[in-house]
DNA sequence: AGCCAGGCTTGGT
DNA sequence: ACCAAGCATGGC
């Protein structure tokens, strides 16, 4: 039965801290609801008791994308129970309890982390709204479910055929070069996005950063967010600042001490607890 | 090794 | 209201 609502029954899921934690920049929240599109579809998401209410503006045949793209069905307890047991990473469970990765699409998560680089949360979302006003498909509102207009991220084909000059008039700055490269190289087939799914993490690393303006911590977060590589664990100022205060309050670690430190201490999913830490880190310390 | 590359937010006056 | 400093990643 195609239906343009259902409840996705899910516990020890906080939308709020998963859909505002720096791993996706599209959704708003409106009233008690969070509003943002996944592929095509406009979606309105509720949390409630029983767990998340999820509307969309066309009929569902079924939710199984919606399901992938949330993550509803892992094991969130199994991760959490192999996360190390000492104190810091204890607390950062305890304060954001229900905080998942979600699992988006390789290239607006590319995308919206080539545009990241030296940018706070507010502006990446800013520029990546920008961005798909201008450039992406307009999602008719099919009230009462949406009243607003909402926008498809765009394809690299349709960045492809952007100027440089219209890109930076989305704010983005010197990144404009980087993702218009990007989007032409994958327009044109030059680079598969597909192909990373089969690399060994250390190899799909290699590859993402073959592309220009994408470094270790950029395809970190893109093979975390977008292709489920579990190990990788993105460093940036925050989780530097994070486990030196966490892990090393005494001495004052390089950052290579820093790296090496977190690549063998957190374990398989080393990147859920970095999404820990980081959450952790901006919204309870300091 | 150290500087440079938007533009928005924050803090000081 | 204004102006300076801060933000935070990759490339050269």
């Amino acid at each position: 039965m195609a239906a343009t609502e259902t409840l996705l029954r899910v516990r020890d899921y906080d939308l709020a801290a998963t859909l505002d934690s720096g791993q996706v920049f599209r959704w708003r929240q409106k009233e008690n609801s969070w509003i943002g599109v996944v592929g095509k579809n406009s979606v309105r998401l509720t949390q409630t008791p029983a767990g998340i209410f999820a509307e969309t503006d066309a009929p569902q045949k079924n939710w199984d994308w919606l399901r992938d793209y949330l993550q509803t069905e892992i094991e969130l307890g199994k991760i959490l129970k192999a996360f190390p047991d000492d104190a810091p990473m204890r607390n950062a469970v305890a304060s954001c309890r229900g905080l998942r990765l979600l699992r988006q699409d390789p290239w607006e998560c590319l995308a919206s982390f080539i545009l990241s680089s030296t940018k706070q949360i507010v502006q990446i979302r800013q520029i990546v709204a920008l961005l798909c006003e201008r450039f992406g498909d307009r999602l008719t509102p099919q009230p009462p479910i949406s009243s607003e207009v909402n926008y498809s991220f765009p394809s690299p084909e349709q960045i492809a055929a952007a100027t440089e000059k219209e890109l930076r008039a989305c704010k983005m700055g010197f990144r404009a070069p980087n993702l218009l490269a990007a989007a032409r190289q994958i327009a044109d087939g030059k680079f598969d996005l597909e192909k990373i799914r089969r690399l060994d993490y250390a190899e799909a690393r290699a590859e993402l950063m073959k592309l220009r303006g994408v470094g270790g911590k950029i395809a970190d977060c893109v093979l975390l967010f977008a292709y489920g590589f579990d190990s990788a664990f993105p460093v940036d100022v925050w989780i530097e600042r994070a486990l030196q205060r966490l892990y090393f309050p005494r001495r004052r670690a390089s950052e290579p001490r820093l790296r090496r430190f977190a690549a063998t201490h957190f374990g398989p999913h080393a990147g859920y607890a970095q999404q820990y830490l980081f959450h952790y880190m901006r919204t309870k310390l300091k």
